[in-house]
DNA sequence: CGCGTTTGACCCGCGC
DNA sequence: GCGCGGGTCAAACGCG
């Protein structure tokens, strides 16, 4: 439903829960037939240690080739994602993809990719990751897919975040916010990046970020809890800088307005 | 041959 | 208690 992404970013099921199974039973997937969250023992996993992260990106920026029709095409940042599954999303006209981390075993990231409702031309993509766990080295020089400028099938374009969402290009109605998914973003990204985030509007381009995760959004309103979220400090920084490079989904951000500028790091 | 994508089925959580 | 919708897995297919 809609709902979740509408209004309550802090849906705890969602953000938390979502993976439930999949995440490090991965390889053996030991869910053999009754699939995993029914006997796979603990379904849920910490859910306080899921962030998620909504960015939304312009459909134009990315290579079209990949566009059929109306699925659209993930952006491709330094990881690779393979796809696992797609729905059509009740409410909205075009489907809902999901994709996991294949960068690397076990990696529990996961994102889904949509499309805006309201803006058919805007991607939402929503990313979520262990709050813990590392994310692993970018997969881009030797790797199976990541060969981001020739390979159709990965466009490489990095998120970049912005602010353009914020302001909605399209103007919603208030009633659009009731029951659009695609909205969601939209919504979430009109009510709390333009508050709370609105920093997260001043790094980006053309598109938008939306933090989301259940306590965050709850501390948000406190820069000095922000810390206590991002755990990530210079040593966590060193590690990533080992890989090499920083993993969309461990963006730095710099707080402005509050003249705190803490890193956070996600995941 | 290997990997990724596609499609259908299954399960779970939530709302009514 | 039932139904709806969302999310994930697994098998099959296609492409490189």
């Amino acid at each position: 439903m809609d709902s979740r992404l509408n209004i309550n970013p802090l849906k705890s099921d969602e953000l938390e829960e979502n993976d439930s199974s999949t995440q490090e039973n991965g390889p053996e997937s030991s869910l053999s037939n009754d699939m995993k969250m029914a006997s796979t023992s603990s379904p849920k996993k910490s859910k306080k240690a899921m962030q998620k992260r909504i960015v939304s990106v312009p459909i134009k920026d990315l290579e079209g080739p990949r566009l059929k029709g109306e699925n659209a095409s993930p952006p491709s940042d330094s990881w690779a994602w393979r796809k696992y599954g797609q729905k059509p999303i009740k409410g909205s006209p075009y489907p809902r993809g999901y994709y996991r981390c294949s960068s690397s075993k076990g990696c529990p990231a996961r994102k889904q990719v949509e499309r805006n409702k309201v803006d058919p031309t805007m991607l939402v993509v929503t990313y979520s990751c262990e709050h813990n766990h590392p994310w692993p080295p970018p997969s881009r020089s030797t790797h199976h897919h990541n060969h981001n400028s020739s390979s159709p099938k990965h466009t490489t374009t990095k998120p970049e975040v912005s602010t353009t969402q914020p302001e909605d290009p399209e103007p919603e109605p208030a009633e659009e916010k009731s029951t659009d998914l695609g909205n969601g973003e939209s919504l979430i990204s009109n009510t709390t990046t333009s508050d709370e985030f609105s920093w997260f509007g001043e790094m980006e381009t053309t598109s938008s970020t939306i933090l989301e995760t259940p306590i965050f959004a709850e501390a948000a309103a406190d820069a000095d809890m922000a810390s206590m979220f991002f755990p990530m400090r210079e040593e966590d920084e060193s590690l990533f800088a080992d890989l090499g490079e920083l993993p969309e989904c461990s963006l730095v951000f710099r707080h402005h307005r509050g003249g705190v500028g803490p890193q956070v790091q996600m995941c």
